[in-house]
RNA sequence: GUCCCCUUCGUCUAGAGGCCUAGGACUCCGCCCUUUCACGGCGGCAACAGGGGUUCGAAUCCCCUAGGGGACGCCA
């Protein structure tokens, strides 16, 4: 049998990371065992579907390069297929009418409530079909009334559930369009779906699915739930917790693969091991192995592993990558380095992206303003004199590399019969305007010869004003 | 309220009755490296929810309690 898996996310949303995580499983499990993987659409809430969703959920998988074998379907496309269906199950006597109100169902679910017992449907149609003047009927599924629908999750193990706790679900709303519980079971048949890992959310559904499948007369797929991601205080993952949407990852400057394996390993693990290729996950991915209780999305995890990506990444794509972040921090590329030795200097200290072109908007401009606090330890008086020969000896210089310029500095230390530090430091809050930059050498001929010059410059004034209102 | 599910360091997890003095990772704290910040290296703090069983022996099996979560829509 070929494995066939599918992930089928709702439009009316941004695709959020615990939607990601489940498409992940999926992906994987199809790949691992040389199956397939569907995407479907399901948008059959009109009111609230929107195209925006759609994109968003295109272009998030495209980004993580979870790529489907079939789809995107949009059950919006399969309505005749549906309407077949419960014509045919109408006419068999599996479906039927009903007539209720959703003013008597409210009062129904209320006086329930107020009994203590669980809310749900009372049958009242389902054994009459007395059409109402003036009600479109919704058409709803005729539930086994005995009997236990039983299951094995792949995650949660053997689930019991009597058909006592369920009720007959609405499958077509009044004005004809088909409701989810019963368009999943039809694509998941019609397209031979052999594996559903999806959210635990969805485990109340499952029997009542389970029956639809019986009804349509096929055999029901292998089900994986899996639990949902918590946020930091244990309540369930939503925006007040922070960023859900994968595009703002991306947005921010993380990478697909620290993004992937950050929540692979959220209820999975391979022994100790950390960090896993796409290749490795693939090998080594079983949903059987995934826990069945819920785990919290920690950020600084997903950082220190998009560090790590980032330490081993290709430099000229980082720094097209870079190249957009400072573009859409409004700042001209051209009027620096090339972004990708400026990563190449820098890879070791990013955490993401976008934290890097913060970093690095020194680079793109003229002008900067040093940072009073730096200003205030690094440059003072006896700062004056090494910064002075150091100037003098940088209008000389006739390269404008790295390591001599970096030795240039030290020589001038040297002369100067002071620390490296003495120099290093001022030196660098004069040409960053702050007191973090790599090495001293790299610092300077990443800015360049005309802007260093510059800003020693605009340093030793710093100073000498500092001097000055002293006294 | 009813039904279902979950429970190892702050967080992600290893652990399938003796290998557990409970291991790894992130975070945090020290130390080393170092002109700064990082990287890297070394070390440290920190957990089996509680109570009963079963067993020679339980984080691992069973029961109860507590806590947490989910479902109960003409949403998906």
């Amino acid at each position: 049998m070929t494995i066939k898996t599918r992930f089928a996310p709702s439009p009316t949303g941004v695709l959020h990371v615990g939607g990601v995580r489940t498409a992940l499983f999926s992906w994987l499990y199809a790949r691992r065992h040389g199956g397939q993987f569907v995407l479907r659409i399901e948008d059959t809430d009109r009111e609230r579907s929107t195209q925006a969703s759609v994109d968003a959920i295109l272009d998030g998988m495209a980004w993580l390069g979870l790529d489907a074998d079939e789809g995107p379907y949009y059950q919006t496309h399969r309505f005749d297929r549906y309407r077949e269906v419960i014509d045919e199950w109408l006419k068999s006597g599996k479906a039927y009418y009903c007539y209720a109100t959703r003013e008597e169902l409210d009062e129904l679910r209320e006086a329930q409530r107020a009994a203590g017992e669980k809310p749900r449907y009372d049958g009242r149609y389902r054994d009459r079909n007395e059409p109402r003047e003036g009600v479109d009927p919704v058409v709803r599924f005729k539930n086994p009334l005995e009997g236990t629908v039983r299951f094995d999750d792949q995650v949660r193990g053997r689930i019991n559930i009597s058909n006592g706790e369920l009720d007959d679900l609405i499958i077509a709303r009044s004005d004809g369009t088909p409701t989810y519980n019963f368009t999943v079971v039809v694509d998941d048949a019609d397209m031979g779906i052999t594996h559903v890992i999806r959210g635990d959310d969805h485990l109340a559904n499952t029997p009542r699915q389970i029956n639809m499948f019986e009804a349509l007369g096929k055999t029901p797929p292998t089900y994986a739930h899996v639990p949902m991601i918590l946020g930091d205080d244990g309540s369930r993952l939503s925006k007040r917790h922070g960023a859900v949407n994968v595009l703002d990852y991306r947005d921010a400057g993380y990478l697909p693969e620290a993004l992937l394996n950050y929540l692979v390993r959220l209820g999975w693990s391979h022994g100790d091991q950390e960090v896993f290729s796409i290749d490795e996950m693939v090998a080594l991915f079983d949903i059987g192995d995934v826990n069945a209780s819920a785990s919290a999305f920690n950020t600084e995890k997903l950082d220190w592993l998009n560090q790590h990506y980032l330490q081993a990444a290709d430099a000229g794509e980082m720094g097209a990558l870079l190249a957009q972040q400072l573009h859409s921090r409004g700042l001209d590329v051209a009027a620096g380095p090339d972004p990708a030795v400026a990563f190449e200097v820098y890879r070791d200290r990013a955490v993401t992206l976008g934290a890097l072109a913060d970093g690095l908007q020194y680079l793109y401009v003229d002008d900067i303003e040093v940072d009073a606090g730096a200003a205030k330890k690094h440059l003072r008086p006896v700062a004056l004199e090494p910064l002075q020969a150091l100037l003098t000896a940088l209008q000389s210089s006739d390269t404008w590399e790295a390591d001599a310029l970096g030795a240039l500095v030290a020589q001038v230390a040297e002369a100067q019969g002071i620390g490296l530090g003495k120099i290093g430091q001022p030196t660098r809050v004069a040409i960053t305007g702050g007191g973090a930059s790599p090495g001293v050498g790299d610092t300077l001929a990443l800015v360049g010869k005309p802007r260093t010059l510059a800003r020693i410059e605009q340093a030793i004034g710093i100073i000498e004003a500092r001097v000055a209102a002293q006294g």
